[in-house]
RNA sequence: GUCCCUAUAGCUCAGUGGAUAGAGCGCCGGCCUCCGGAGCCGGAAACAGAGGUUCAAAUCCUCUUAGGGACACCA
């Protein structure tokens, strides 16, 4: 990585660690710059001197070091290194980052409850999670991805009562629900029966219970495929509840839980959190205690040093509790998780709820956008894609501590910042190098390169840094940033380069590689984000 | 009421304490004898308010205002 080299010179230079350095915004102010000489009180230019002296004669890093501005050193890349990092990235654009290499991540994500409706709520979160799988995945880190899917507790009671009605399961959750709210009488029965589901104590309601789940998970299967994720381990509450229940009686013995209005509760207040019920009077385990319970399952399944779960951003405080809850009973655990909240998905009217009626299902969001795709391009493979592209992209360009809003489902753009943009824009590199005569024999180890050849250059070999940047904060968005101002400056230059028709064999080749260069990397890129570049569109 | 999050252009969003705050949509004006116009070029347009810390603040701290979320037997 070009950073850590001008990094590793810097910190020589001043016997400092931890330097800090910037990219450049202003081409004027070099390609990457550093404040460390007003950090230190230095004078630049002794650092510069320093610096300079210990470069390699041949193939050095730097054209020039300047001190400009109130102290501040900019670093200017030489043409030769460019063109040699860009010759090396044509072979292998292998990203491993060490902070990652071997680690074993799980990612929990997606989490949806059979028997309602897979939301676009649950989108976001699935391309969140999965985009965290792919970014420390080619990070060198080895990822489980793991879905932990709530197939008991009242709502599901609430569907399985209107199945009883022979409603359809499309609709049962809703119905029930409403039912649960404004008659008393379906109420009871409903938490008759949530219990009868718990104990699996009639026959006649498992039958029901085990058609309705079997048809909704096999539903949801169907989405995964669609969307492109894969689950290495399935986990059900029906199945962690119990283990969960047992866990909080045990802590409850080493007073980590406490009795409370018949309840069993953690007594977050001592922590600056609050007090939550882990096991109703009812003598059913909570969310929490079934969050509780899969930990250590988890762990049995794969040895992970990290454990992420990704949700959305409502439950940030159940989840401070339970990770507070986690540590007191296995400390090594607890330490190792980690909870990733993204904003919530707001539609113009509001908060989706069933409630309303306001839910937008994935599938409507995926095959309304596959429409407009298809005015374009006809094929329906690359209409799909496409599709895909919109709405994945637009809901990772967002940083993730911030709520979407979609005003209008059919809102959704396929030009300008979009995901649809850059496969675009793949696809119209990928056809430069279909043309006769364009072909990389070897990329000239010396060129002139325009202003504009070389900012791409430059920007194309910082790859594996908006990986790395990415990854270690979690932010999908920094790599999608990334490949929208990278696909922008390709642009530039698609129309200002032609490639076919430069006579200068030189310049032909460097175009050529940087073609090269473009195609591969946003085609790696995309895919990071889950979203696949075709050749044509 | 308590705690958490957010506030950047008309709208939707970028912006690791650094130099002239960037995009997209929308609006106005240009570009197809030339590798893909889902594109390119140009224009108008913004850091909620007030204090503070710092050589340097959209970014850190405090207060105010506005919006959202969470506050024990749902998840």
């Amino acid at each position: 990585m070009i950073r850590q080299e001008i990094i590793k010179s810097i910190e020589k230079a001043t016997g400092k660690k931890n330097i800090r350095l910037e990219r450049s915004e202003n081409p004027e102010h070099g390609d990457y710059s550093t404040s460390i000489a007003l950090k230190l009180k230095k004078n630049p230019q002794e650092i510069i001197k320093k610096l300079l002296s210990a470069q390699a004669e041949k193939s050095p890093l730097f054209e020039r070091v300047e001190a400009a501005g109130p102290g501040f050193i900019n670093f200017y890349l030489s043409e030769k290194y460019i063109l040699k990092e860009l010759a090396k990235a044509q072979k292998d654009l292998s990203l491993t980052n060490p902070a990652w290499k071997g680690k074993k991540v799980a990612v929990e994500f997606t989490d949806p409850n059979p028997f309602k409706v897979f939301h676009i709520g649950h989108l976001y979160t699935n391309t969140v999670g999965e985009t965290i799988c792919r970014l420390l995945e080619a990070s060198g880190a080895k990822v489980k991805r793991i879905n932990y899917q709530g197939d008991v507790g009242l709502h599901v009671a609430k569907a399985v009562w209107a199945l009883k009605l022979s409603y359809p399961l499309e609709r049962a959750y809703a119905t029930g629900n409403s039912a649960f709210e404004t008659d008393p009488v379906a109420k009871k029965e409903i938490e008759g029966l949530n219990k009868k589901i718990y104990e699996r104590s009639d026959p006649a309601v498992n039958k029901i219970y085990d058609r309705g789940r079997a048809q909704s998970l096999a539903a949801f299967e169907k989405i995964y495929k669609r969307l492109g994720t894969k689950f290495d381990f399935y986990y059900f509450e029906s199945e962690i509840g119990k283990i969960g229940k047992k866990i909080v009686e045990e802590g409850r013995k080493k007073g980590v839980f406490e009795k409370s209005e018949g309840a069993i509760v953690f007594p977050g207040e001592k922590y600056g959190l609050h007090k939550r019920v882990f096991i109703t009077s009812e003598g059913l385990p909570t969310y929490e205690t079934k969050e509780l319970g899969l930990a250590p399952i988890k762990y049995k399944g794969f040895k992970y040093d990290l454990s992420i779960i990704v949700t959305g951003s409502e439950i940030i405080d159940y989840f401070k509790v339970l990770i507070a809850a986690l540590k007191k009973i296995y400390p090594k655990l607890g330490q190792r998780t980690m909870h990733l909240a993204h904003g919530m998905l707001l539609l113009k009217s509001g908060k989706m709820s069933s409630r309303k009626g306001n839910i937008v299902r994935t599938e409507d969001l995926l095959n309304q956008v596959k429409q407009m795709a298809l005015q374009r391009s006809k094929n329906e493979e690359i209409a799909e894609k496409v599709a895909l592209a919109a709405v994945k992209y637009s809901l990772l360009r967002v940083g993730l501590g911030k709520d979407i809003i979609f005003d209008a489902v059919g809102s959704l753009s396929l030009e300008g910042d979009t995901g649809p943009y850059l496969q675009y824009t793949h696809a119209r590199f990928k056809s430069i190098l279909r043309q006769p005569g364009v072909e990389l024999k070897k990329l000239p180890a010396s060129v002139k390169m325009s202003q504009l050849e070389r900012r791409l250059a430059v920007a194309l070999l910082r790859f594996a840094e908006a990986i790395q940047d990415a990854a270690s904060s979690f932010s999908p968005n920094v790599l999608a940033n990334y490949l929208h101002n990278t696909a922008m400056l390709a642009n530039e230059f698609y129309h200002s380069h032609p490639v076919t028709q430069e006579k200068d064999n030189a310049k032909k080749q460097l175009r050529v590689g940087l073609v090269k260069a473009i195609a591969a990397t946003l085609q790696k890129g995309l895919s990071i984000l889950g979203i696949f570049a075709p050749e044509k569109m």
